[in-house]
DNA sequence: GCGGCGAATAAGGGATCGCTTATCCGCCCG
DNA sequence: CGGGCGGATAAGCGATCCCTTATTCGCCGC
């Protein structure tokens, strides 16, 4: 029985998928199904079985979640104690949206560690699921990006932060540039840009491309928003969905442009999630309440240039014991 | 960081020295040294040091010492839970002081499982202090021997099930015996012929041992409390020290005689200690209060008869994760 | 029946664990 | 100052972990 075998069970759990899991800790699909493997024959039981909506637990894997979940969780508290004893800044665990982990969340965390006691920080990217999940394993301090709600066993406590408009942008050449009143349907068959958010389900460009009926070949996954931008630039046709005040940039030098679809700008919020106040790190509300700072909402209004494509490094995500 | 470090390094916080540790776990003490050593690396802290009355806690080791111990609760808490959950026996580990082991617990065990809901039951040997820190890392539900009382942090209930009489055994042909208002000093140049229990330091034998003065090349430590009253039955001055009850066979066949010294037979007390009723596991106080019973008492007072010394296992200790 | 998707299994490799025995080192005590 | 005790270190070895890629299995929808 490892740490790892336990992290690995519950993520399966929480996810209700071994991909799912093995996405979220980074490793391949069978390093997952082998750790749980292992658990399995050393408990002597399933644990999770394949149904039809996803693995579903067991009896006996539905007693262990909680224990295995305290367990890892003190495993990370036992590692930020000793730190702590040591006179080391804690530590701040962030896990943003890529487009957020992209253009705000350096800016935000360089002006929070200036005005806290200077945390040991660490930007994570993740889906809105991988958020609840680490969350509610206290593998993540704070989650950046969609509003998160807990399941039943464990509550999660979101805020709105920011309220943004969703464009379509296009670049000025496009055949879509300039048609006043465009249909909603003509969207679906045209190239949509998207960055690595827009593959996460929850995400509302996700939400968008489902409703639209836009065919999985038309979805171009770029490494980032910036990339993406980029690339709606020099299509002629396609699509990219932005953060408005984000693309500011591009979009005052022309090199793209709205497209005009009823509903759009499209309103949307970012928020912070976090376990609740009770049961969170003290440094969690910290950073929390300073999101809702004049300070913070600048930041998140200006965003610092958007990181060039190249050197966008999409998933750096919680370290743990190996 | 693994349970078997935070077990190592529990044990060697609570035992005060890495070489007890390792015997508690019954292994090398370079083995618990490394792994001390494996997790002073990873975690960047010495968490204990030498000092002059054994291992001191460091301010970082005081901090992880109750994390780590719930990290093992949790572990073993993790394996009880799902063999309940698929309707196994529920398990009761209990330790014994080694003439406990040897003469009444295999039948009291037995006997309780008869009663009760027949639970998976281990037994192992050790030492006060050993039991006193499985007790308090819940490696163990129940302790039969001394009183333990538990340190600061995690208080322990004992409670006294049996009155005993130590009495002084001796071969009939020794020079020891018949003789009448002998001296207490006299006792501490002929050998000792003791069971494990004996080198317990808080053991009323051990305690005996060291008030009278015996030197250690006295004291011979035989296998099982058995062993020691054959040897005492052969030898022409040793002396056996023995609960006089346990020793009735011995006595009434008359292979040993009581010694007459001043303070002798000697009254103690066998314990039973446990977590307080609200922390410990219902199974052992249900142990707990069949051990008040009379069916317990009796099987106290005549004990099985002792286990042949070739085929008594000296430490069955705590089974772990490997 | 046949793809396709997701999980399990196979095979292999590098790192670590966990244990051993033997040795070294620091310290206290006679 | 030498012995002895207890902890740390060295060297080595087998088992396990943990990861990979490739393949197989089971199930569902077409």
């Amino acid at each position: 029985m490892t740490l790892t075998q336990l992290e690995c069970f519950v993520l399966v759990a929480r996810l209700g998928s071994v991909t799912a899991a093995a996405r979220a800790l980074g490793v391949s699909e069978p390093a997952v199904s082998s750790a749980l493997g292992a658990l399995r024959t050393h408990l002597g039981d399933q644990l999770v079985l394949r149904g039809p909506t996803g693995m579903e637990l067991t009896a006996a894997g539905r007693r262990l979640v909680p224990i295995a979940s305290e367990m890892i969780h003190l495993g990370a508290e036992a590692q930020a104690t000793v730190r702590q004893a040591q006179g080391a800044a804690p530590e701040l665990r962030v896990l943003a949206s890529s487009t957020i982990a992209e253009y705000v969340a350096p800016s935000l965390v360089e002006a929070f560690a200036r005005k806290a006691s200077a945390p040991d920080t660490t930007v994570g990217v993740a889906t809105a699921v991988e958020m609840q999940a680490f969350l509610q394993d206290r593998l993540a301090d704070v989650a950046l990006g969609p509003k998160l709600a807990g399941d039943g066993s464990v509550q999660l406590n979101a805020q709105p932060v920011m309220r943004c408009a969703l464009q379509l942008l296009t670049s000025p050449r496009s055949r879509l540039a300039g048609v006043t009143g465009l249909s909603p349907a003509k969207l679906a068959d045209v190239d949509w840009l998207v960055d690595p958010a827009g593959t996460d389900p929850s995400s509302p460009v996700s939400q968008l491309i489902g409703r639209l009926g836009v065919p999985d070949r038309r979805v171009k996954v770029l490494p980032s928003q910036t990339a993406a931008l980029a690339a709606a630039a020099d299509d002629d046709a396609g699509i990219a969905p932005a953060v408005a005040h984000l693309a500011s940039a591009e979009i005052r030098r022309q090199s793209v442009v709205p497209v005009d679809v009823a509903g759009f700008p499209l309103s949307m919020f970012w928020h912070v999630s976090t376990l609740a106040i009770d049961r969170a790190s003290p440094i969690a509300w910290a950073f929390r309440r300073f999101l809702t700072t004049a300070v913070a909402t600048q930041i998140m209004l200006e965003p610092s240039r958007g990181v060039p494509p190249s050197r966008f490094k999409p998933p750096v995500y919680v370290t743990l014991w190996n």
